[in-house]
DNA sequence: TCGCGTCTTCAAAGCGCTTTGACTACGCGG
DNA sequence: CCGCGTAGTCAAAGCGCTTTGAAGACGCGA
């Protein structure tokens, strides 16, 4: 059943049915309704395809996962965003359009779904420090969000949250409780979150006159097993630290692993704050023990990136959104001074 | 730039150029190569929407993400499988479109894409023992696959693994080291992947005549927090189990955390097999400490069930295909017998 | 030279909507 | 009775491709 059919089952023109349905006020009431109740009993749902072409607007928004690295690692945390985001697109009427690609692909499968007008608009996660997506996409002309920064900062719509402040604090507060040999396991220094980390790490350190030890400072793929792998190797160092700061729940959970198998117990023999992005799966509320985090939900984070992104779309001339969060430090049972 | 526009360039006909470019026969050498060259040159990118209308395909697989329950958790393994699917789509041309829709609305999501014709296909995730999706779609006349089975697994395609027989396989090596005591920490009873597993694990049991008790058996949302809990609660009661089998990785990291926390150690204390998904960001590979557990890769799982789909999408009128895996029981350190 | 098959190319008709511009009917004030 | 504003409806023209059916150009054997 088409436009066409139903028009002519009611002796109407599409013109006439396609306007009762779009709710155009120019319709008269007794029409409108006959053509409601014909199309509810035809189950009659247009064409996306032929509106799409018709209005020249796709109602999807793109999306694109980049494999990391060559074991071609998802970042976890793309499907809590994911859900945040689709949350609000689904609030508007818009899907999502979604590409996996490999590492270093992503910048052409962006301009790929933007040229093919398979969109509307377009949602950047992990940029690095200076990544050529944002160029891609501010030469093609098509309103996007970036979720994190690039260093330039500048002529573009961002949602981040306040990372060098947040890893000044929790490095302040090892600190405070006497720590002096704090590792830093962070992510893959090409992105940007990771370079801003580690930049309130080390402001923190030089501000109280601790020196900045290269040993002690990581950066890769956050999974569980670097985590593990990380802590185990420095615990069986030389001068093993007293504290560690993670950058992902996931890879603290392998720090974990590591020191109970070395028999310590995390918030007596070694203290852990984790960034804890408040993944669904992986709660860090509650009773039991909890990690000492950085703490900043990202799905609530996918849900305003994307309402930005919507406000861009339907504003087309509008001026760059940006905002930036407040990242609270959380008490959880993992962290003490010292032994 | 559109066709029309290249072609007149050309002083050829939008029908030689569309063609030319899409590689139809009845094209000269030298015109063809004089279209490509001048596309290149124009950059031109033919309209998805334009194509679409035109050719009645969508190019699109339709992938619905559910929240599972009031606090809406996105199932982790959903990225991977996303992930490996998404690889098998791109190497055909295909683009995924992803709905996220609150539990119990996926069928009319589903719905929805297929009577806007917004997709060509359609992958149906986590089904339920019963699960109305099915019927939905096989009324629809939309070709899908789905990842896992029902109670009927008849006159529809499906990959799945062979839960029963790799449950009862890991509860059988439990009984072998002596354990008697062994609990399940399973996922939700209304998904068929949890109820086969209970089925393997209640078989084995019974059949080496030992009883089944309701009290150590617990079916949840799999979160790292289900997992500790259970876990915490089952070890402070009476006469604790002295071995646990958990349905998914996640939750087993939370029985890890318990156990230490108890000052036990797994594989000494108390055993623990879980069923890995090979999720990417949490291996169970390589050294250090690892699960004994099932193991099968959602990503492979993925990406095989999207060559299912394609393939039926290319042939309409196949008769259904139906995968089934086998699934290994992985040697860890987490399991031996009891103290 | 003619007829026919082969190789290229093209005009035109969709695909199923939305939207512009025009037209009809009606009521009302002048 | 006429003109005009307004409400309601419609025909037709897109949107930018693909695809059908036809036709022109060319070479070859009869």
């Amino acid at each position: 059943m088409n436009l066409k059919e139903l028009a002519d089952s009611l002796g109407l023109s599409p013109t006439t049915v396609s306007r009762a349905l779009n709710g155009y006020p120019e319709v008269g009431q007794t029409t409108r309704a006959r053509v409601m109740a014909a199309a509810e009993a035809a189950d009659y749902t247009p064409s996306a395809r032929a509106r799409h072409l018709a209005t020249g607007q796709s109602m999807a928004i793109g999306h694109v996962i980049p494999l990391i690295g060559r074991s071609e690692i998802v970042n976890p945390i793309f499907a809590d965003f994911l859900a945040g985001a689709g949350e609000a697109y689904a609030a508007q009427g818009y899907e999502i359009l979604l590409s996996v690609v490999g590492d270093g692909q992503s910048a052409a499968a962006y301009r790929q779904m933007v040229r093919r007008g398979s969109v509307d608009g377009v949602m950047v996660q992990g940029p690095e420090t200076e990544d050529p997506r944002i160029d891609v996409l501010k030469s093609l002309g098509m309103p996007f969000v970036v979720h994190g920064r690039t260093r330039t900062p500048e002529g573009y719509s961002w949602l981040d949250i306040e990372n060098t402040r947040a890893f000044r604090k929790a490095t302040e507060f090892l600190l405070d409780l006497g720590h002096r040999r704090i590792a830093l396991i962070n992510g893959q220094d090409r992105f940007d979150f990771a370079r801003r980390r580690r930049d309130g790490y080390e402001a923190a350190l030089t501000d109280r006159g601790v020196p900045v030890e290269g040993r002690l400072i990581f950066s890769d793929v956050m999974t569980e097993g670097y985590g593990f792998d990380t802590a185990a190797r420095l615990l069986d160092g030389p001068e093993p630290p007293t504290a560690m700061l993670v950058s992902s729940m996931i890879s603290a959970v392998g720090v974990r692993r590591a020191a109970e198998a070395r028999g310590l117990t995390l918030g007596r023999d070694l203290s852990v704050i984790c960034h804890d992005d408040e993944l669904s799966y992986l709660s860090n509320h509650g009773p039991g023990l909890t990690f000492t985090a950085t703490r900043s939900s990202i799905r609530d984070a996918g849900r305003r990136a994307a309402e930005m992104l919507i406000t861009l779309i339907r504003d087309p001339g509008a001026a760059p959104l940006t905002e930036l969060w407040e990242v609270d430090l959380v008490l959880g049972d993992t962290t003490a001074p010292p032994r």
